[in-house]
DNA sequence: CTTGCTGTTGACGGTCCGCCAACAAGCTAC
DNA sequence: GTAGCTTGTTGGCGGACCGTCAACAGCAAG
């Protein structure tokens, strides 16, 4: 009588299912905290048992894990071009495609960037820390700062610090709408030339063995 | 035969037990995330049922929210002293009272501060945004910048991203190790004058009608 | 149609949490 | 000292969520 009978699922290739999975978490945990989205919700929105994703990804927080990757793992700005110019310029310029990049991805973004992640979790902080070291490198490097080996730690940890700046100032204008693009471009603009300018070479000299005044006015009577 | 026949609890004034119990709660989420930390875990530490947590503080995340807030709410900088002296030095001075204060703090704090919360829950930011925005406004107001009411928002909004800046900063300092505290002082404070010099008063001069050439250079031939 | 591989399901056991009726510590009155 | 009352405290019930695993079924090969 009934010609196909259809079946009551679709049998897909482990990578396909694993795709679509992840996709359906990835959005609802751009709108909703962790705690309040469960497997079952991410099960139901994907049209899963939900002891498929326990197949497929393990852990929840696994599940979780990979959502980040994904949302910080962004295209690298290797792709500008040589990028040859003032200090100055070379700051816009990177400020500006943060800024770009960031406005891409929107909201959830904002969410696995903000304090929106599990929450103190090592695990998820490593992710996030690997990340914001990749982008603190790629940032020196693109700012054409290859500096000597030995201060590396520092010069990347201070551009991860940056990156906390980077962060707050974009949740600013994302979320709250309180601080225009311009305003973020500005304040990022300004606060990178100044690392750039002002504190790398001040901590080269900091980390040189005689130290006297290595927090001098130095520029003092400028304004 | 014996004498008193202790009880098997003790009966504690209201204020005291709540008292207590945010005690060990808060040592609790100090060093564990709190989807590892069970509501039997801070009962048992405290030698109390369960239940009585819920007596006293609700949910689980609102006994989070107490210690978050606990944590955020520190003693103000405005015991300070009048405070007159160059910008560099008003700095200086507020960078090293905020760096002060989060060394007593310690671990805790950092916990709390960073994405060590219960994440991206509406609640808990906007314990942490009002915390933020205290703290920007007592910044502000230190460092005798109280501005037209106007533009007080932005600058607000402003100060809020610096945070941003500091809580990253000082991440690197408690945890890691990868900056050491000279480094979070000098790098905290070249940044908040560049943003108090610099920034705010392009930022006025972007809010009036004509705005022609704002993010010029301005200090441009100076290193 | 039958067989077999494997992607998928559904239920079981365990943990955690919010709620609430019952219990008992300790003060008061007699 | 003891009966009684107030209220701080307990312990268990019901529900939600999650990880695991044996059984099931889509679907291609023979």
């Amino acid at each position: 009588m009934s010609p196909a009978l259809s079946p009551r699922w679709k049998r897909l290739e482990p990578d396909e299912r694993r795709e679509q999975i992840l996709e359906c978490a990835a959005r609802l945990f751009g709108e909703r905290p962790y705690a309040e989205v469960s497997t079952t919700d991410i099960a139901k929105e994907a049209g899963v048992a939900r002891g498929l994703l326990n197949h497929y990804f393990g852990q929840k927080r696994d599940l979780y894990l990979k959502v980040v990757k994904r949302m910080l793992l962004m295209p690298g700005l290797e792709a500008s071009v040589t990028m040859t110019g003032t200090l100055r310029e070379r700051v816009e310029k990177s400020v500006e495609w943060y800024l770009d990049t960031v406005a891409t991805h929107g909201k959830t973004y904002v969410a696995v960037t903000g304090m929106g992640g599990i929450g103190a979790d090592p695990e998820v902080e490593r992710i996030i820390s690997e990340a914001d070291d990749v982008a603190a490198a790629r940032t020196l490097e693109f700012l054409g700062l290859k500096i000597e080996v030995g201060s590396d730690a520092r010069h990347r940890a201070m551009m991860r610090s940056y990156g906390g700046l980077v962060k707050a100032t974009i949740r600013e204008w994302i979320r709250g709408g309180t601080l225009s693009r311009e305003d973020a471009h500005l304040l990022l603009s300004e606060a990178l030339i100044v690392i750039v300018r002002d504190v790398f070479p001040q901590l080269a000299q900091q980390a040189a063995p005689a130290r006297g005044e290595a927090r001098a006015p130095k520029s003092g009577p400028k304004r």
